[in-house]
DNA sequence: TATGTTTGTTCAAACGATTGAATAGATTGT
DNA sequence: ACAATCTATTCAATCGTTTGAACAAACATA
């Protein structure tokens, strides 16, 4: 069973008594190759099982056709979804895709930059990990000629194409949906607003309360890492505050459903004493009871722009100088943790 | 900032006044080369910013250290968790992790193959695909020489190293639990017996029944895609017969959900009508109300495993003989949707 | 002093595929 | 019939790194 050996264009050469660069071209449809040998060379090559040998075309175009995809978490909906659509795409192209993960890891990004660059990528497309201040390693791919597209966090400092929703229009939805639903003290648990997307969707929260006349109060404000235990934690702070607040929205659905259970252990009426909003449209979201109101980042539309950003910037070599931003419209998701109107019914 | 030209090792010897394979030996520490040389060829190395080209070695070398990964889905707990492990555990030993998902398709998982073996990778760690049943892409791997370990979902005819828990204990076990709930008409919802796994967890269901002298009925066993919408549609068939089951184990969580979905919307006491079991531990199940009994894959050790063995096989290459099968024990975790004891408290 | 050993480096041939230039043979034009 | 053109192929260099063999110089041994 073991073919130990692999064919090469070499032994397709030696077995029609042709040199190996006619097989080369016969196999790339060269032109100046007749047909009969043509025909010839490519039945060979299946008889024999060829496979051509990446490394070697790779290193002698001085292209891989690989793609790097740097997400940080492959167990998520949004993310899983952008890969999807960027493969999806991709490989319509004749580009295979390298999906690494960095746990959300500064130094785990690092190195998959690293062996990205090792394994001579055509370009990386990456959403920044949670932990990431500094940019040393993504300046270090622009450096080296490596196309990098950017999305949903990504940092304007980096000057580099990006896909993503508008994190502040988003946010400002939120908040004008919840005092629609007559809520009037509405906190905010947001991420670190270090990271732009969590800025962002912070300044959103606070210019929608200043629009609506509500009150803007530090103590209702909390940034963390926004998983289910910051969920549990803040939220816990906040009904302990003398006056809670009467809507949470928080910019990541895991951090929602921390504040989901804190709230149903203290048997607090969810939305009518306190509506609840998160952010990424994850799947359980609307599994659980009550389901969680949420923002649909557009995930497929996502991953196709990212791909299609990258295949203009190989293409067009000349388009260097301009820098693309593509802003997809985001959806926000009324489910029953925020409906009020619907208790009605 | 556009670095254009990357450097290589003729750049350092130049910069040097040696030659390209003094460099390439100092670089790899090579003991006839001398301290003062290693020490400048790495200090020039370093200002040029010099990153070794993978295709021009791995070329040479006749070895990639790239190793790809072909799961169904990476957004599920289970699969996500998988290669995790099998990441951390491989980049200790220099490897890089090339992640694929197959979608479940089979086509997906032969264009995965294809463009894994075409990258040259040192081997592949794959989980098979729902469609899959033929198995001549995978055959075509080991014909090449090419190193394959299968964990969760793998074939005995394919006869290659695997790595899984019991699904036949798993299952009886689950049965048992049920048993001694009180539980007298279990339903299974199960995958199709065409995939090892689901045989095997259909029959240990069946043999459990048969040791405790319960019924085995056609109208309570159903194969499926095992997704939420099977889980719903067979839920309503099974409430829908004469003599509707007191409890269901579904094979995979996700139908287990939809299953649940449908109880509650009849309202059905769930466990005390109906008990429920799901099959992997997917984060949902201990999320939703009732929380969801179900069975602990234990993907790190597969995970770790699952590299563990791809690193004998290519270190012990006198090995070749032996077949590896590595079963790691499951745990059934009992949670709400199955637990009759915890209402009494 | 001749001989053997160690040390540090260079030489040259790979790895497999690609590609522009060179070449030989067939065909066309005048 | 002789040059010009076209066709199909071969030649040879190249991509960047690796590696065993070769080599020269320095050193130790007898």
């Amino acid at each position: 069973m073991e073919n130990k050996k692999k064919t090469t264009i070499k032994d397709i050469a030696k077995a029609l008594n042709i040199t190996p660069s006619a097989v080369s071209k016969a196999l790339s449809d060269h032109p100046r190759i007749s047909d009969k040998t043509k025909k010839a060379v490519k039945k060979v090559a299946k008889t024999l099982n060829y496979q051509p040998n990446h490394l070697a075309s790779a290193l002698r175009k001085g292209k891989s056709n690989l793609v790097g995809v740097i997400v940080p978490r492959a167990n998520s909906n949004f993310f899983s979804s952008v890969v999807e659509k960027i493969e999806e795409r991709l490989s319509k192209e004749g580009y295979n895709v390298i999906i690494t993960q960095s746990n959300e890891s500064f130094s785990k990004e690092c190195k998959n930059i690293e062996s990205l660059l090792y394994t001579q990528v055509d370009g990386i497309i990456a959403s920044m990990a949670n932990e990431t201040t500094v940019l040393d390693h993504y300046e270090n791919i622009k450096s080296k000629g490596v196309p990098l597209i950017m999305f949903d966090r990504g940092e304007d400092t980096l000057e580099v194409d990006y896909v993503g929703i508008d994190d502040y229009n988003s946010s400002f939805a939120v908040v004008e949906h919840l005092k629609n639903q007559g809520c009037k003290r509405i906190a905010h648990i947001g991420g670190y607003s270090h990271t732009r997307i969590y800025k962002n969707r912070i300044i959103g929260y606070k210019e929608a309360l200043e629009s609506f006349n509500l009150p803007i109060e530090n103590e209702l404000i909390h940034e963390c890492n926004l998983t289910i235990e910051d969920g549990r934690r803040i939220m816990q702070q906040l009904l302990e505050l003398p006056k809670p607040p009467d809507a949470v929205f928080a910019a990541s659905d895991f951090a929602a459903l921390g504040a989901l259970q804190i709230l149903e252990e203290n048997n607090i009426a969810i939305p009518n004493d306190i509506a609840l909003v998160g952010f990424s449209n994850e799947t359980f979201t609307s599994l659980i009871k009550p389901s969680i109101s949420t923002v649909n980042q557009r995930s497929e539309r996502i991953g196709t722009l990212a791909a299609e950003t990258f295949l203009k910037r190989v293409n067009d070599t000349n388009w260097k100088p301009k820098l693309n931003k593509i802003i997809v419209d985001s959806e926000l998701i009324i489910r029953d943790s925020s409906n009020k109107s619907k208790l009605l019914d």
